[in-house]
DNA sequence: TGAAAAAATGCATGCTCTGCAAAATCGTGC
DNA sequence: GCACGATTTTGCAGAGCATGCATTTTTTCA
């Protein structure tokens, strides 16, 4: 394996990947062995264990138990701030949430599979439920502050995708302003509700579609920005 | 239990005073020495000491350490399905809903110093900072049924208090409707966003003037009921 | 006051999580 | 191919969290 002189295609280096395989196979043993046998059954060493590494290598990538039956796919958020930045000029700030929200939900739907036992192990566990919701909206913060962003003017002066914050709360932000965490808590609950909705009548309808009827409900309001 | 001399007056019996004492004493003083040395620094030993109980008491009233730093209140909940309850019904169901919160925000803010000790906590330690969503959020679920209940028609039968999801998640509710969940939803949108902006602009501006704002602003698009 | 109910406590136990240092693995230049 | 630096994995020890159970203390009420 010497010859990758010019390899970092998508998915980057090889070490890379093997990191993102680890932590997905983490998670996703996480998730199984919870449905069987109830999340508070299952200890770090036998989730470790399913997915072939050690005890102490588990903790490398999460920070907790729960973590590994929460976040399952642990860069959704970069790529919605991605798509944010990437989506053309033309959408309103709006549009632009709603469509990258919709694509993300499209994507998580192909593992329809792995999302159904994450839903029925959140369901069955409310103290995991509290985390998730939680979790979730810890990414409306990194979501305002791209709108932010977008509303300032573009700034395309990189697009480099905004880190998730480092959570250390050192650095004294400059106090966003209001209209972004609208937009960004009004995403959310998008989400959040129609999530909702979804887990009730299961497979009757599909989640973007479900995600956009609720957008719009919610959106009809919002009074537009003021530029 | 029969006898009860008239005594169940507005805090119920001398048992049940003390029991809410202890808790809130156990929730201070997890809040300041969390203020104090940071969150991760602080042992349940420590807050037990603080409280004058023993660790193992200190467990009767918190599932994890972390939610002594997370619930202040235990049953500000509560109260809030319960004054949407009594609301009067000429009152629309967001109108019910503001003035319910604005309230509760108001008797909040009566303890401002133990609420911003509460908040530089969140703030630098954003573990806690996703607890503490996530159990609002939980509240949200609640608040929905309560609201659904509502628009059913008043359903004055008895106006008890609806307690608390004991979160056994045992009984399979008959599928929500979704615009109770979207004015829940709303509620506790504006309630986190209001939070957020006023711990920027700490002092300047009156909590519950902040929340007034910002849920008009939300509500301004929700359609009314169909009814 | 005395008996029943509720709460507090101590103890034992298992699991979670962190720091540290050694071993295994990967990326790269030669 | 090979060696060297960087990264990752792993084991181990130790502190702290959390729960069940039996016992003691406190509260309630007749």
């Amino acid at each position: 394996m010497q010859g990758m002189t010019g390899k970092n295609i998508a998915s980057g280096g090889l070490r890379e990947r093997k990191k993102r395989a680890t932590r997905a196979a983490l998670a996703e043993a996480a998730v199984r062995l919870a449905a069987e046998q109830g999340a508070d059954n299952v200890t770090v060493e036998a989730i470790s264990a399913a997915a072939g590494v050690s005890v102490r290598t588990f903790f490398n990538y999460f920070d907790s138990r729960d973590d590994a039956f929460v976040v399952i796919d642990a860069d959704v958020g970069i790529r919605v701030r991605q798509a944010l930045l990437d989506a053309p000029a033309a959408l309103s700030p709006l549009e632009a949430l709603r469509e990258a929200l919709a694509v993300e939900l499209s994507e998580a739907e192909r593992q329809h599979e792995l999302w159904s036992l994450h839903a029925e192990v959140l369901r069955t566990s409310p103290h995991l439920l509290v985390r998730s919701l939680g979790a979730h909206m810890a990414d409306e913060a990194g979501l305002a502050e791209v709108i932010a962003r977008r509303l300032a003017g573009g700034a395309t002066d990189d697009d480099a995708v905004v880190p998730p914050d480092d959570g250390s709360g050192r650095e004294q932000r400059p106090a966003l302003d209001l209209y972004p965490r609208l937009l960004a808590a009004l995403a959310g609950t998008a989400v959040r509700v129609s999530a909702q909705h979804w887990c009730d009548r299961q497979d009757e309808l599909a989640f973007a579609d479900v995600f956009r009827e609720v957008f719009a409900l919610l959106a009809a309001g919002l009074p537009a920005p003021a530029r």
